[in-house]
DNA sequence: CGCTCGGTTGAAAGGAATCAATTATAGTGG
DNA sequence: CCACTATAATTGATTCCTTTCAACCGAGCG
């Protein structure tokens, strides 16, 4: 359960704390910073997180058919979210890393269109999304991010409906997971896999038997190195052409 | 290029040639009217449309890169999105029918992240996306409505993404189109099919030979009966059943 | 130590894609 | 009005990738 090697960043959040700490990773610290806006803005947007957690291993942060409410930023672990088939066999719709935000599929229907599990100890920050709305009606630069991060999340969802092959869906995952990594301060080519291959193959739609295949060929082919869940990317640069097709980069 | 047989419907904001006349399928009048919005409201939301068409068939509303500034909602006609894969070959997003609304997944990077292209013609309805969102900031409606069309947009994109068999994609393909029409007023059963075999296969992500093969079968089986452009649903019931796995209802 | 479960490996089967050819259709121009 | 052409759709035969089925391995744990 080790955590890959993190790189040193500037917090854009002081994180020495303070009573209002605010998470230091998630989507909107930087979106309020950047627009400018004074003490007293954030503190308003302090009073509706609530920071919650820890979640651990195998913990549901919420279910199918629960009431909405709020949405979250993952601020440590990963959170995997997924639906059940008719036949009970597992869909996985994504793994939210920290600084990714969850709940926005639930917005419409005020109700969680899918559960939410701890893939390893979680932490978050909770958003009451009614207060979230009214405050963005006086905060037009949080407005503006909620739009694109829902905005974002259609094009993201839209990613992995394509038909491609069990290669390129494979690659694709790696080098996104990588990317994501990266972005949060994280090694972008040694990485720490949170998820089982049963996961990795539910979110790809492969069987599982294909992902243990694919990974063992990735490494004969010099592409990754793989020991168990830690996996190092070799040849980024290959895995990045395979992967193309998905990403579209 | 008949379009199905119009149930008559009552229609939700007057319809009779006023000047500030307003999409009485689109997405937003009902949303504005629920909320209780005065003439005065509702005359803000007027002014930052822009009636535009027609678009006739093959003629593209916008285009991958393109600079975003509106979301349109669907006055009439039927509108495809499509990408271009690295092969040049093209994967279809969605279909958009009348009442529905184009651009969203473009907020986020200021850009259509795809192509649009009316199948037939087709009559828009343009906002733009800066002046609504500031009108919404006053609106607390108006920007519910903005999240929520957001949010049912992330949930459709992934209805996709599960593998699943060719013919539970058509049959889902079907049951969405049928209660798509039926929810702006057309029959449920008798479908107008705007698009190529070659346009669904590609929506579909299967070979269009495929689609060719499945709809006979439907037919055979007594599910369907197709001629050319024209489908008539003759059992909805075990249709919807094989959808089911796709649609989760 | 032996059990269990996740992961890996091999062999066989199956579903859709691809290849190839034919038919149908709409549009064009004589 | 009717051939003629280009394009879309259909149909059949074959191939291929992934799944499925089955067995084995190996780490973690009581």
């Amino acid at each position: 359960m080790s955590t890959p090697a993190r790189r040193p960043r500037p917090s854009p959040i002081a994180d020495d704390g303070d009573e209002l700490r605010f998470c230091s990773t998630c989507a909107f610290s930087d979106a309020c910073l950047s627009q400018g806006y004074d003490k007293s803005s954030l503190a308003e947007l302090h009073v509706l997180v609530e920071h919650v957690g820890p979640f651990h291993e195998g913990m549901h942060l919420f279910r199918e058919g629960d009431e909405f409410n709020a949405i979250a930023a993952v601020r440590a672990g990963t959170v995997k979210t997924y639906v059940l088939d008719a036949e009970g066999r597992e869909q996985v719709l994504g793994f939210h890393l920290p600084g990714e935000v969850i709940g926005l599929d639930a917005i419409h229907a005020s109700r969680y269109p899918c559960n939410a599990v701890a893939l390893d100890t979680v932490m978050l920050c909770r958003f009451s999304f009614p207060k979230m709305a009214l405050l963005a009606t006086r905060m037009p630069g949080l407005q503006a991010q909620l739009f694109r991060l829902l905005s974002q999340d259609i094009g993201k969802a839209a990613l992995l409906s394509g038909d491609f092959s069990a290669d390129e869906r494979m690659a694709a995952f790696l080098v996104a997971l990588s990317r994501r990594f990266e972005r949060r301060g994280f090694s972008a080519t040694r990485l720490h896999l949170t998820m089982s291959r049963t996961d990795m193959a539910n979110y790809l739609r492969l069987a599982p038997e294909t992902v243990s295949r694919v990974l063992r060929r990735f490494q004969s082919e010099g592409l990754v190195g793989v020991d168990r869940r830690e996996l190092e990317i070799l040849d980024p640069a290959r895995l990045a052409g395979l992967a193309k097709a998905v990403l579209r980069d």
